[in-house]
DNA sequence: TAAACTAGTTGCAAAAAGCAAGCAGTTGAA
DNA sequence: TTCAACTGCTTGCTTTTTGCAACTAGTTTA
């Protein structure tokens, strides 16, 4: 339990918290997916994580406090995992992963469409999007006034689904 | 060299390419220690890099295009690494990640206030930084008006480090 | 009451990281 | 001209992490 961190280096720091293979994964499905429970994280996965793996990195973040974990009122063997606001505060390391990802990496127009629309949208809407996970995740009141960026990530990936799904030789 | 990815997700391409424990503490070097020989990258690593690791690092590095390797034509053994295009467009990643990491882990002051300027002057000095980097590493012309970033972020990393030699007391 | 579902474990093989020593070629000073 | 120091790595070995597949004990649902 006693770490012993390489230096006092802030990139190096967060890259030992967050910078093996999987522990951004998790949270990216988390925060982005809106998956909350062990066997949503583990059959959804696009990059099929093993289930050991998971089990191992949902415990890592959540003793560092990068997750928290509460028992599913609805069944008495599922746990919720929730994002902190030390994981909520990735959101803008998320949005520059995706921009970088999407100027210099092959990826998938299905899967970069809500990197896209962060990278548009700016700071202003990472503030936005910050401040509904704390609603989802953090039990924060709702501001009525504001539209869903969440919702609306998830729509723009839908519809790029369901058009590729129509016309499958423009997919990729 | 077949590379076969795990999904076409942004972040998940980034994070194949470096997300590992070492691959960003090379380029963090290089881009804010100016630090271009393997030597150099060995011996003044503030986390004590292995040379074995740090050898395959540098390989795959220029093998994926982050880094260039060029013979030193002052020493028939010393290769020069450089940056790329590719990987000082990390800039913006660098300083989330630096703000995360003051927020967040257990930084020193010493090597976190480059972190603090970079946060601070926001994306017009991370241009400014980039197109300077352009000039340090891909042969850019200089612009005559401009004072150098590069050097505000050590001449502060220098101040903070003379300062705390003279009251070691109060040093992280 | 049995099938299906829950969050994980367990055992083992493969890959990666870490450590210490070594190496062939190059340079610079005596 | 010779030798120590320096160059970018490499080698051999141990430890740690990752990955795969099967399995488990308890829970819910039909």
């Amino acid at each position: 339990m006693n770490e012993a961190y390489r230096s006092g280096c802030p990139i190096n720091l967060t890259l030992e918290v967050l910078g093996d293979r999987w522990s951004l994964i998790v949270i990216r499905d988390i925060m982005f997916g809106n998956r909350r429970h062990f066997r949503e994280l583990l059959q959804n996965s696009e990059e099929g994580i093993a289930s050991n793996i998971l089990a191992d990195r949902l415990k890592r973040l959540v003793e560092r406090g990068l997750l928290s974990r509460e028992d599913d009122p609805s069944h008495k063997q599922k746990g919720i995992y929730s994002l902190t606001e030390m994981s909520i505060r990735l959101v803008p390391i998320f949005a520059e992963m995706g921009a970088w990802g999407r100027r210099f990496m092959p990826v998938s127009e299905e899967l970069s469409i809500r990197a896209q629309l962060l990278e548009e949208g700016g700071r202003p809407l990472w503030e936005d999007f910050m401040a509904e996970l704390r609603v989802l995740h953090l039990h924060a009141p709702r501001d009525p006034g504001k539209p869903s960026v969440f919702d609306r990530l998830r729509a723009a990936y839908l519809e790029v689904v369901a058009r590729n799904a129509a016309a499958p030789d423009a997919a990729e």
